[in-house]
DNA sequence: CAAAATGATACCCATATGGTATCATTGTGT
DNA sequence: ACACAATGATACCATATGGGTATCATTTTG
């Protein structure tokens, strides 16, 4: 199982990096050898999260990405949710419909509350954290 | 993200089926209507479990599956570890090798410990809370 | 010996994941 | 005006994974 894929991963070794720096704009190519990244696989994961609102972009010479927000008002559960979806471990719609006894079911309830609990976790790590 | 993968999820409807029924051994067939899953898959993952020690067998006629231990000692860590492998949150480990600043990276630390809190909450689930 | 069960494998299909390529658009500097 | 440097938007591809089926071997009972 994995909480985290690479999209995840890579956003944020770039977005630490960008909080380390001193410029605000920053280009893909400036970043790439420090984060270790494919540059056009970046670029896709950067456009993500400024589509998010994460990031400000610039187009054009001297342009780049920006946090749009301080460090630590970017968390792991805003990357997660913007690059692989919202947090849910119970994946009870099976065939597009849901499970039978989807109202009763003991495990989905005990899931919902492990579930909670990891977001508030998540929620708690902010790109602050990790620089 | 998902927690669990199906076989995870057929596993406890399965066993906890088991510990509900006043049988010892019951067969895949006979259960499959309750539990709702196509046989031969069923089959193919009581064999796992089987094979994990949670559950013992016995082949031929009036054979079957049985729980090898009391419900309570079967959680749903144990399911999980045996159909899906360890958990493990970080997958740090990129095309065979290990990420470069492995040891000093922060974002590892943080998930270890959300890692840890997170498989004591899924220990902590058994069979019987779920029947 | 037939029937009923599991053991062990091999296979298949659909989807998700990781990554690349291409062209359009926008902004800067000369 | 024009070249160049950057992102925006898509389309594409290759591989891995997940969910499921099929087949044959083995064991036990009656």
């Amino acid at each position: 199982m994995k909480l985290l894929n690479r999209d995840v991963d890579y956003a944020v070794r770039a977005l630490v990096f960008m909080a380390r720096a001193n410029k605000p704009m920053i280009s893909v190519a400036s970043m790439k050898e420090s984060v270790g990244v494919p540059r056009p696989f970046l670029r896709k994961t950067l456009q993500k999260l400024h589509q998010a609102g994460l990031l400000h972009s610039i187009k054009g010479k001297g342009g780049g990405f920006a946090l749009a927000r301080r460090p630590e008002a970017i968390t792991l559960s805003h990357l997660m949710t913007a690059l692989q979806g919202p947090l849910k471990l119970n994946d009870c719609v099976f065939r597009k419909k849901l499970c039978a006894n989807h109202d009763t079911c003991l495990l989905r309830r005990r899931l919902e509350g492990i579930e909670g609990r990891l977001r508030s976790e998540i929620e708690g790590v902010t790109i602050r954290d990790l620089v």
